[in-house]
DNA sequence: ATATATATACTCTAAATGAGTATTAATTGG
DNA sequence: CCAATTAATACTCATTTAGAGTATATATAT
């Protein structure tokens, strides 16, 4: 048929992310004054044969850096929200609507590269960070304004639907993999800034906000990441190649943003064959020196769903 | 930046699944001579707000029939490969590279629709239905195959990782949820006829070939499906407002290409709170009538994943 | 009355989970 | 050398969840 309205330009954007001293952190590009946002560029047919070479070839020109583990997120294509918009700046189109692909790396290689910075993802999303404590904004917040968004609903169903909504986002029993759905949430509550940024108004939200839709991308690579954490070994594409069992289970409770009942991770751990002992020890400031492990790939062939149950709340015993 | 050469555009594909007695069947086009296809059509950027309302918009068209629940799968951009090349007919694009993203629908509406039909999905992968046994096919034919595909590898690292894929996706302890790794695996060794047709050539293949990727963007929706209906109440969407309990099982089964064991599907369903009994009963040709039950929506509100855990796998008692 | 086709009730075992307590090992600062 | 510190390790125990059965009960068709 005709090509003209049907045709589109694709952003590939991808949510790089590594472990740093005990802190998942995403790769953003910080530019003056406007917002953070997720490494992304231009899908160029011409030239690449994959919507991932194609991510890879300008995340290498752009950040100097190369890629391991990476993984799509979503496609997104919505007009007038989170993507700008007909009457925005448009920067990033020749008039052609963007449609963008997100995507999801890891890597445990953190140079330095221009225009570039790692930053903590919990500072996007600091309601995602229950290692210490259940973050008080939530209860000073978070809850108190939701209660409100219930309460504006147009109707009696409109109200029941959205109290479900928030009782499975933010009620009892934490469950650490909904993060897109309380990002979504927060963001129809208006609770977030660019809520109001879509709509072409201003206004304060929680978190630091992002450019476009990139905080919703990076919420779905949160997300699928600690997902995927209990099934698939994807943990040791962010650790060095020998590290403690006590600096994988931190980097696992920095990502799923929970604390871990140590004896029972291990246990876990050892019986999974998910690594194995180099004879080698780490050299602490004081303490207890701990052996070093790596990763035993053999356990792709031995376990189909090779992974980190994670649940084992800690309880006393940190 | 310029616009010309970064420009594409944008097919969408919908999986669109249903189960009719005891088979998943999933909706196609089927054109004279020429392979099944899944109905797709163009996104159309200047009338959609969203990838899906889109969708929606030329199934309805196309198919006059409402989707319901619906879901992306991924989004392919890959040239040479499922996709019209270049030098191939490409006739449902004006020149301009098409990126397909690919989506699973759920349905229990069984309409008629014209050019279109329901076809069991297991004709397009015959080695995925374990219901009855495990299909012959994997050791005539498969293994046979494969074990010729790791000896022609190259070297012998790629003969050890094409050792463990197909260790993976058809050694012991089968994954169902391996769809996609497994058809991949089967592209590779050029036992699809999808690899030969790529190629420029042709050849004959297992099961039921499509047309340019759709076969894989089925394997995909078979996959999701299976994983799915572990934690998400998802079957429901496929049965009638109320059915029996060994119905409610022979969907599971069909889906996940299983047999269950009864008695524990019962409790885990039970014990879930998946259903509540309507008071009515079944009235079978013969045989004693099974009370119908309906979906308990409640559960979405009490339960964190509600959904079948399947693993209990039938022993004699079927 | 009998065969057929299910539905239901229970039982039993083995693993996996969740939450502890108790002990041991190594290092640093006095 | 001793005490304080920081972890690593070893075990225990109760509770759930899975997996695989056996045994019965209920309804209909012939």
């Amino acid at each position: 048929m005709s090509s003209k309205e049907t045709v589109v330009s694709i952003g590939l954007s991808a949510a790089i992310v590594a472990v740093e001293s005990e802190q998942p952190v995403v790769l953003v590009v910080a530019h003056d004054g406007s917002d953070d946002a997720l490494p992304f560029g231009p899908f160029d047919p011409a030239h690449h044969r994959t919507l991932e070479s194609g991510l890879r070839k300008w995340v290498g020109e752009q950040t100097r850096f190369d890629l391991g583990y990476t993984e799509q997120l979503y496609t997104f294509g919505d007009k007038g929200r989170h993507t700008p918009a007909g009457g925005d700046k448009g920067r990033q189109s020749g008039g052609a609507r963007v449609v963008s692909v997100g995507y999801l790396a890891l890597t445990r290689r953190v140079k330095e590269a221009p225009e570039t910075q790692w930053r903590g993802w919990y500072h996007y999303f600091p309601w995602e960070d229950w290692r210490d404590t259940r973050p008080a904004m939530i209860d000073s917040v978070i809850l108190p304004a939701l209660k409100k968004f219930v309460k504006d609903a147009p109707n009696a169903e409109a109200a029941e639907l959205r109290r479900e909504r928030v009782n499975v986002c933010f009620g009892e029993g934490w469950d650490e993999e909904r993060v897109l759905e309380r990002y979504e949430l927060l963001y129809e509550a208006g609770l977030v800034e660019e809520f109001y940024r879509d709509g072409g108004k201003s206004g304060a939200g929680l978190g630091t906000a992002m450019l476009f839709d990139h905080r919703r991308i990076l919420a779905t690579a949160i997300a699928r990441l600690r997902g995927k954490l209990k099934y698939r070994p994807v943990v040791f594409e962010l650790m060095a190649p020998a590290f403690t069992l006590l600096e994988l289970q931190r980097a696992v409770e920095a990502l799923a943003g929970l604390r871990l009942h140590k004896q029972n991770f291990r246990r876990l751990v050892a019986e999974q064959g998910l690594v194995e002992g180099t004879g080698k020890f780490s050299a602490p400031a004081r303490g207890r020196p701990a052996e070093m492990f790596r990763f035993r790939r053999g356990v792709l062939r031995e376990r189909p769903a090779p992974g980190l149950r994670l649940g084992s709340r800690r309880g006393k015993t940190s």
